[in-house]
Order: C-alpha cells, then structure tokens, then sequence
RNA sequence: GGAUGGGUUCCCGAGUGGCCAAAGGGAGCAGACUGUAAAUCUGCCGUCGCAGACUUCGAUGGUUCGAAUCCAUCCCCAUCCA
C-alpha cells in the first residue's frame, strides 16, 4: 500500500479544480487524467509505444472480458497483464460491473453475483464481488475496481435504491477479499439520478475508506444538465484527499466539466469507438472525416494538433483510408483521437496551475462547435 | 460467316405476362456511437412530390385490358466452330 499514494498538489484559485499525483508501482498519474480504454488487454488499434508517444499515462483493461478470453490464469502464467500486454505504466481494470449493465439480457444479477452468458460462445460464467476481486489480482493491475450493480437511465427510486444498497455490500465483499498489497482498490458510488441515494452512496463509500472512488451509472443516456447535476451533489461528500474517478466519461466537453466539478479521473471508449467508424475530435468540434465534403481537404484533421496523423497526414487521405477500408484509417483517427483528449488534459492541467482553468474553459467553447458535438 | 448463351436501375445480379420502380449484394450519401457483445449499427439510395404522378429493364415496331417478361427486326457482348 505504501507503494500507492494520491496527492492533491494544487487548487484552482479560479474554479477549485484540482491537481494532483497518484503514484503507482508502475508510474505516476498527473491528474485530471484521462485514461484509453483497452478493454481486451489492448487499446484497440493502438500499440504501448504508440500510447506512450501520445503521453497515455494509464490504460483501463476489463475483466469481464479477459476472464472469458484468454482466461485470468494465462495472464497471470505471462507474468500478469503488464507483461502480458507490454505496457509497463499503470493499468486499471473495471470489474465487470459495466458488463453487469450492458449485457443486460444475457445475465442475471443475484445477491451472491451476476450469472453470465458469455458473449462469444454463450457458455454459462458466474462473477461475484469475490470472483471479481479474483480475476483482478490475477490480471495484476494497479488499481482494481469494486464489483457495482449499474443502472440505466431511467430507473425508478426503488430499483436505483436496491442496485445502490447492493453495491454498497458487494463493495465490502470486495474489500474484505482484497489482499494484495501491490494493488489498490477504488469503491464505486452508485444512486442513478436521485440525489439522496448519491449523497447516501458518497458517504457511505467514503466511510469505508477506499483508496479511490468511481462514480458510476452516469453517461448512460441521460442529458448532460443531469449528470453534472449528480456531480455537484456528491463531489462535497466525496473523501478529499481520495481520487475522484468519473466512469465512462468522455466527450472533450463533459472532461472539462467534469474537472470543473471536482473530478480527476476519466476513462471512455468514445475517443476510440468513433475513430475506428470516422468520426474526429477537433478544436472545432466532430468531423466526420468519412464525409464526401473532405475528399479534396489537403490539410489536417486538426490545425492545432501535434499528434503523428495531423503532422504528417491530409483529410482527403484519411478520407480515402476509411473509405477504401484500410485499417491504417482507423489507427491514424485512433492516435489522433487519444492525443486529441490527453492534449486537452495537459491543457487542463496547465489551466488549473496557472489558476486560469474557468478562462481555458471559455476559450474552449467559443472554438469547439457544441452542435458538432456528442 | 456459323452455333450457343446473353444484354435489367452507378456496378454485379435476381426477376421470365399483372402482387415490379423492379429481390439481394456492392458502391455512394448521411446519421448514431460516452466504465467497448462495436474496424459496429441504422437510414437513404430512378425523378418530382403529401397523397400520388411521371420516366425506366439494348433499340425500334408489334401482340395484349396489361410487357423487364411474348413476337419480329436490328444493334451490341461472351464463348465455341470456320
């Protein structure tokens, strides 16, 4: 444990938005941080060396995912997932909770854990808080997450309340079955939209003491206005010296708001998803670079971008690329989209030092078109 | 020159008297995507429009209430024979 360690370095004299380090075994964190998912024990399209030369300074794998396919044993036999994948920066792995939610339908949730149907081959998989915690030491990863029941947006008060209580006794099985010492563990509150089962689920969480806390069930369909609503009701409930991790989240506009309400870690597929199906991150706002309007756009995807794509590559190729299927396409809007999110973090970071970040907001917007948004 | 098989909407390709503006692919165009069941999915795809109307199935002419589908002639294409 000793090995770990979270600091809040600096305030933002303008906003409160917080700096700081987690240090792990693997490396440090400067927070507010966004991290690429690799859901499958790779960022998909992306390589370590390319994720290191866009600064990633940690990834998210799953374990839901890699339980079923290689196996946590053969991960664990590779030397655990670090190796395994060849990324010796920090990695977190989300329990399989999201899992719990997305794969509604083939899955049933009990108190003792979730029975699955696996995805790829439909064979029957049984995930509890305890599995879960499991599969994670075995995989290896510096910060493990504690197995959550996630709700959908809409959920009526009872079901949010049920799911959240749940996940409150499923967050102290896991606790009680963590040992590892060269891991730590992040407790997830829960609540939907009901502001007195977040503000309960906070404090409840914060109570057990976790070294950091996710923020779940948010970013799962509902308008903007109300998940940072949800944020400004927890965040003065949240442990303060704790890191304060929002799941699945996002877009280049919900992490700078997401940082002005108090949150310093961030992970999502976005940037990733839509690269691979065309779609781009710019000052501007979205372009869809698959889009007849760029075929004779000899310039980059995003003037003020210093990632590998936008210095060596033009729209019209990037075009063709999708549009002729090559793969190359997909990884040139990966790289970009990644160092597209990392960038804006290192200019939040930069912000929040120079105690400016309300200003860095506003320039922001009156660039990035919010119609041409997610 | 002869034989055979063909010519269908951007391409390939089904359709062989009405249920056909014409299956299905592809291409094209657009949209979606937020702890990844996603290099995926959805919509549009003859023209104008609300209904509906109009123009299409190599060309021309014909048969029929009605033709992409039947007949005649012509023009092309493929393969084989000379």
């Amino acid at each position: 444990m000793t090995k770990f360690s979270f600091e809040v370095t600096k305030t933002c004299a303008q906003t409160g938005a917080r700096l700081g380090v987690l240090k792990t075994p693997h490396g440090d964190i400067h927070t507010p941080v966004y991290m690429p998912v690799g859901t499958a024990a790779t960022v998909k399209a992306m390589t370590p060396r390319e994720l290191t030369e866009i600064g990633a300074e940690i990834i998210l794998s799953n374990t839901y995912h890699l339980h079923l396919r290689p196996g946590e044993e053969l991960i664990r036999e590779a030397g655990g997932l670090h190796r395994f994948m060849a990324w010796d920066k920090p990695i977190l792995t989300d329990s399989g909770g999201f899992q719990v939610f997305s794969l509604e339908g083939i899955r049933k949730i009990k108190e003792e854990g979730v029975k699955f149907q696996s995805h790829l081959d439909g064979s029957r998989h049984f995930i509890s808080p305890e599995v879960s915690m499991d599969i994670q030491h075995a995989l290896g990863a510096d910060i493990m997450m504690a197995f959550d029941v996630c709700t959908a947006y809409p959920c009526d008060h009872a079901e949010a309340e049920a799911a959240m209580l749940r996940t409150h006794r499923w967050a102290e099985r896991c606790q009680a079955h963590h040992t590892d010492g060269d891991q730590v563990l992040f407790g997830i509150v829960q609540g939907a939209f009901f502001k007195d089962l977040r503000i309960e689920s906070a404090k409840a969480l914060r109570d057990m003491n976790f070294f950091g806390y996710g923020i779940g069930g948010l970013s799962v369909g509902e308008p903007k206005p109300i998940m940072y609503d949800m944020l400004e009701t927890i965040m003065p409930h949240m442990a303060a010296d704790k890191p304060r991790y929002l799941m699945g989240v996002g877009s280049p506009d919900c992490l700078i708001e997401g940082v002005l309400r108090g949150v310093d870690m961030f992970d999502c597929v976005l940037a990733t998803r839509i690269a691979r199906n065309g779609t781009c991150f710019t000052a501007d706002g979205r372009v869809v670079i698959k889009n007849a309007k760029y075929a004779h756009d000899f310039g980059p995807l995003d003037d003020t971008c210093d990632c590998y794509t936008c210095r060596n590559f033009s729209r019209a190729y990037i075009r063709h690329l999708f549009k002729a299927g090559e793969i190359t396409g997909a990884r040139l809007a990966s790289i970009h989209n990644l160092r597209f999110l990392l960038r804006l973090m290192e200019n939040v970071r930069q912000a929040i030092r120079e105690d400016r970040l309300m200003d860095f907001r506003n320039e922001f917007f009156s660039r990035y078109d919010m119609t041409k948004n997610f």
